[in-house]
DNA sequence: GATGAATGAGGATTCATTCAT
DNA sequence: AATGAATGAATCCTCATTCAT
C-alpha cells in the first residue's frame, strides 16, 4: 500500500484555512498561503480537498459542525426550558467571544455564492436535536407556535449580534452584559406569558 | 483627478456595480463587468471611484441611505411607539422582499474586509434619527434600557433573517406571515410589559 | 478614443509565435515565451487573440494564406498544364525549404485536436484557385478524373515528404535533385498517357 | 529499476496509452488518465517505462511494428512487383481504415519533438524488407531508381493521405474507390513505362 | 514491485489599474 | 473627461515524477 491519507493533514489544512481565511478574509486568501500555513506543498492541498470551493464548504460544515458539539455539551436536561435556551444562547456567546475568527469565518462563508445547497442543508442537521426542546416548549404553550427552523434562525442571528457587540466593545468596557440582554431579549419575545 | 462631470454616470456605475454584485457576487465581479453594465469605458469607473474598494464602499453608504430613507418616509409622529417601531419594522422588510439583490450585497459587503471603518459609521448615521424614538421610549418606560446601537443592530438582524424566510417561502406559500411574527418577537423582546 | 489596436502588435505576436512553436514545438510553448518574443505583456497577447488556441488557429490560416499565396504569385497563366502543375509544385518545396520552420508548425497544427473545423476548412480555401487548372486538365483529359480535393491533398502530402527529405539531406548531398524527383512521381501518377 | 515483472502491464499501458492518445490527443493526456486506464497505479507507470517521452517512443516503435508485420504477412513472394507493391499499400490502407486512432497517433508522434532520433529510425527498421523488392525492382528497370527512403516516405504518406479520405468520406460515399485511385497515381509515379 | 500521496514548478488566464490617444 | 489597450502580478490548478509504505 502506498502512503495513506493523513487525516492530521486533511485537519492542517482545514486549520490554515481558518486561520487564513480570519486573517485576510476568504477571497482575499490564496490556496497557496493555505498550503503553507497548514506546512503542505501546494498541490497536496489538492489531493484533500478537489478545489477551493470544496475546501470552503468542507470549513463551514467542520465549524458548523464544532458549535452544534459545543451548545450541545453538558447539556441540562432536567432543566427548566428557560434554563435549556439560556445554555444554548450561553454556549454560542462563549464560543463566538472565544473564537472570534470562526465566526467572522461562518459570516463570510453564509454570504458566499460558492457554497453549495448541500452544506446549507448539512450546516443545520447538527442543529436538529435542538427541534425536540423548542417542540416541546410549543406543546406546553411556553413558547409562541413558530417554524422552527425561523426560531432557530433568530436565535443564531441574535446570538451573532450580540456576539460582535462584545467583541467590539473589548475588554475595555465590560461595564454592560450583552449576553444576558440579548437573551433577555430573545426569551421574552418568544415566550408566552403566563 | 477634477471632479467628475456627469451625475448620470456615477448612477450608472453604481446602480450596474448593484446589478452585477447581485448576479455573481461581490467578489466574483470584475470591475469591467461593472463597467460594461454602466455603458461606460472600463477606465471611466476610476474616473468616478479611485478603486474598487472605494466604489463598494460607496454602493455600501448607498443603499444604507436609501434603506433609512424608505424607513422614515411617511413617518407617523404622532403614532405610539409601537406603532413607530412597526413603521420603521414593515417597512424594511418590505424594501428587503422588494429587493433582494439589494439585502444580498449588503450583507456580503457587510462582512466585507474592504469596507472601511468610516462607511461603516456612514452607514449607521441614517438611522440616528430612529434613536430620539428610542430614546423616548425608554424615558417613558416603555422599554428596557439598552444602548442605542445594539436595540438598532438587533432589529436589523431580526428583520433581515425575517426578509431570509420570506424570500425563501416564495409565492408558494403564504400561510406563514414571517413579518408579523418576527415583528412580535422583536416588540415582546424589547417591551416593558404593564 | 483609447489607443486602437495596433496590426503591428498582432502581427508581432502571431510572428512569435511561429519562432516560439517552431523552436520549441506548439505543445511545449508557453503563451508567456510568446509574448516575451512579441515584446508584449503576457496580458496583451490576449486581447489579441482571446486564449491560446484561437492563437493557434490563426496562426494556421495565416501560413496557409501566405502559402498559397506563394504558390499563386507569378502564375504562368499561358503554359501548359505540366508548367503549371511544376509551377505550383516549385513553389511550395521552395517555400517549405526555405521555411522549414514554418512547415514544422503547420505540420503540428494539422494534427492537433485544438484546430477548429472552420479553420481547416479556411485553410483549403485559398487553394481554390487551383480547382480551376486542374479541373480544365481533366476536361481535356490530360490527368486522370479524381475528385479535386484528393488530388490536392496528394499533391500536398507528396510535396511536403519531399521538402522533409531535402531539409534532412542537408547542404552536404545535393546530388539527389528531390524537388525533380517528387514531382516526377506526382506528374506521371496523374498524367493520362497520350 | 529493475526489469520489469509483468509483461501484462508493459502492455497494458501502451494499450491504455494508444486508447487514451486517440480519445485526448498526445499532449493533452496526463500520464495519470493512462495508468487509470490501464489499471495500474501512477507511480507503476513509471517503473515500465522511466518517462513519459520514452513511453511515446515506445508506443511509436510498437506501432510501427505492428505496421510492418500487417504489411509483410501474406507475402506474395512468386507475384509480379506491382502485385507485391498493391499487397503492402492495400495491407497499409486497410489496417489504417480499420484502426484510425492507431493512424493518428502516429501521425501525432511523428510531428513529435519528443520523438528520439533512434525511434524514428527504429520506425523504420521493420519496412527494411520491403527493401528488397524495390531493389530488385530497379535492377530490373521496372521502376525508377530512387533512393530507397525517399520511396518509401512517399508510399507512407500517399497512403496515409488516402486512407484520411476514405475515413472521411465515410460508409456514406462508398462511391469512390480511393484506395484504388491512390495507389495507380502510386504506381503510375513509379513505373518505368515499357 | 506496487501503490498512490507528496511535491512544486509551470501555465493559461484574469483583473485592477494605468496611460496613450 | 472618455476610451479601451497595455500591463504584469496574482491565482487556481495540473501533472510528471519521486518516495514513503
Amino acid at each position: 500500500m502506498a502512503r495513506p491519507r493523513s487525516a492530521d493533514k486533511h485537519n492542517a489544512i482545514l486549520e490554515a484555512a481558518l486561520v487564513e481565511f480570519g486573517r485576510r478574509g476568504v477571497w482575499a486568501t490564496p490556496t497557496s498561503a493555505i498550503s503553507r500555513t497548514a506546512g503542505v506543498a501546494e498541490g497536496t492541498l489538492f489531493t484533500y480537498f478537489a478545489s477551493k470551493a470544496l475546501l470552503t464548504d468542507a470549513l463551514y460544515r467542520a465549524l458548523k459542525t464544532e458549535l452544534a458539539g459545543v451548545m450541545l455539551a453538558d447539556w441540562p436536561e432536567a432543566a427548566d426550558p428557560r434554563t435549556q435556551f439560556r445554555h444554548i444562547w450561553d454556549r454560542y456567546v462563549r464560543w463566538g467571544v472565544a473564537h472570534p475568527g470562526k465566526l467572522r469565518v461562518l459570516a463570510q462563508l453564509k454570504v458566499s455564492d460558492e457554497l453549495s445547497d448541500e452544506s446549507r442543508a448539512a450546516g443545520m442537521a447538527p442543529f436538529a436535536r435542538l427541534e425536540a426542546v423548542a417542540q416541546e416548549c410549543m406543546r406546553r404553550g411556553l413558547v409562541v407556535e413558530r417554524p422552527m427552523e425561523f426560531l432557530g434562525a433568530m436565535l443564531t442571528a441574535m446570538a451573532e449580534t450580540t456576539v460582535g457587540y462584545i467583541a467590539q466593545a473589548g475588554d475595555a468596557e465590560p461595564a454592560f452584559d450583552y449576553a444576558e440582554a440579548g437573551f433577555e431579549i430573545f426569551w421574552q419575545g418568544i415566550a408566552v406569558p403566563p
